[in-house]
DNA sequence: TGGGTACCAGAACGATCGTTCAAAAATATT
DNA sequence: AATATTTTTGAACGATCGTTCTGGTACCCA
């Protein structure tokens, strides 16, 4: 813990130079990644680096977590928007899907990052999982907003729905690093449409 | 091209170093493997793969190539086995979702590449799209199978089924790896076939 | 203005990376 | 048996990795 109040100011704007090093990370993957690139995309020496978050570990949690505010809580904040809960949500998934269309689409970092750790490194393996359980609640939340509103059968299992829904997403963000086809993204969101009109 | 009739012969079985090297990048990716760790693995020393195969990006080629044979065709004969389509299909998925659930499961490697790579390396990229066109194929000729001895219902387009069921394939493989609830692997197979018995 | 503190830039660290060299060992052909 | 060809082994290569050290500079507070 510095002393805010002795010695020089920082010159660089953490906030830029944390969402430099997200998208980097986002677009590469962490051992892909040097710490040398990380330095040149956030404009700061490497010491600099070290001495504001510690080592590449530590900068690539910190990451995770910005991603987090920015775009997992960003699409929560989407689904809890007033009017049409199930309109927030097919919303929300067009513009995933949308996002999975684009050319230079790099995916979710939540996801590209389950999948280079797996389970064996077990604190980003619980970071993952509990991004991933808020995913799972926002979408029960708004899908129970839905029900409470008539807009989707009674018989919906929320929770179960929402869960299968995260893991719809986690093929999508696949889908669209890799670059499948455009067919593939908007059959699979097609598919998603038919399935809130069941029971 | 070596001369296959002069110098000493092979020491070690070719298939099983290879997948040795397979299993190895399955489990840890491509830029998180070493060469001392493949070496290790299939029990052969540097300059031997070196010799074998040309470098590692080549063993992670016909690795992935291996893959495809053990694991890729083995899911489309079991969707092509004679009986009922719809039966093969719903016994594939489950296998899938097994497997899934697996505590030591490890995805599947055409999924894992995909996202480490993405689609800045074009051979690798190019290779993983044979390869997932390869599944979309094999979803599509069984709904098709099934479509005409009635087993699902007439206005199915199967080609769109098919390659939303390939991305649904990659979501449940990335919980799998990544170790996410039985109950959102469980119920993206509820949700799948639920979609089976709609129009 | 002087002392303390934190920043910046670049060189340098040991470790590890993928790869190659050099020499011994082994087998098929002549 | 002699020779040619390939495999095996283990050391060694340059490059790059994440990290740390070294000086020098800029700023806050007393």
């Amino acid at each position: 813990m510095p002393d805010a109040r002795r010695g020089r100011p920082r010159e660089f704007d953490t906030d830029a130079a944390l969402e430099a090093a997200m998208q980097v990370f986002w677009k590469q993957g962490y051992e892909a990644t040097s710490v040398g690139q990380l330095c040149d995309a956030m404009g700061i020496a490497r010491q600099s680096m070290y001495d504001w978050v510690g080592d590449k570990r530590a900068l690539f949690i910190a990451s995770i977590d910005r991603y987090r505010q920015l775009w997992i809580c960003g699409m929560r904040d989407m689904l809890s928007l007033e009017g049409s809960p199930l309109g927030n949500l097919r919303h929300c998934l067009h513009a995933m899907a949308d996002y999975a269309k684009k050319p230079d689409c790099d995916g979710c970092l939540v996801t590209n990052t389950a999948n280079e750790f797996g389970t064996g490194d077990e604190e980003i393996a619980s970071l993952v999982g509990s991004i991933d359980e808020f995913i799972i609640d926002a979408f029960t939340q708004v899908l129970d907003r839905a029900k409470a509103e008539g807009e989707i059968p009674e018989g919906v299992d929320t929770r179960s729905t929402g869960a299968a829904l995260a893991v719809l997403r986690n093929g999508m963000m696949v889908a669209g690093r890799s670059g499948q086809s455009h067919e593939s993204i908007d059959r699979t969101l097609d598919l998603i449409e038919a399935l809130l009109k069941m029971g």
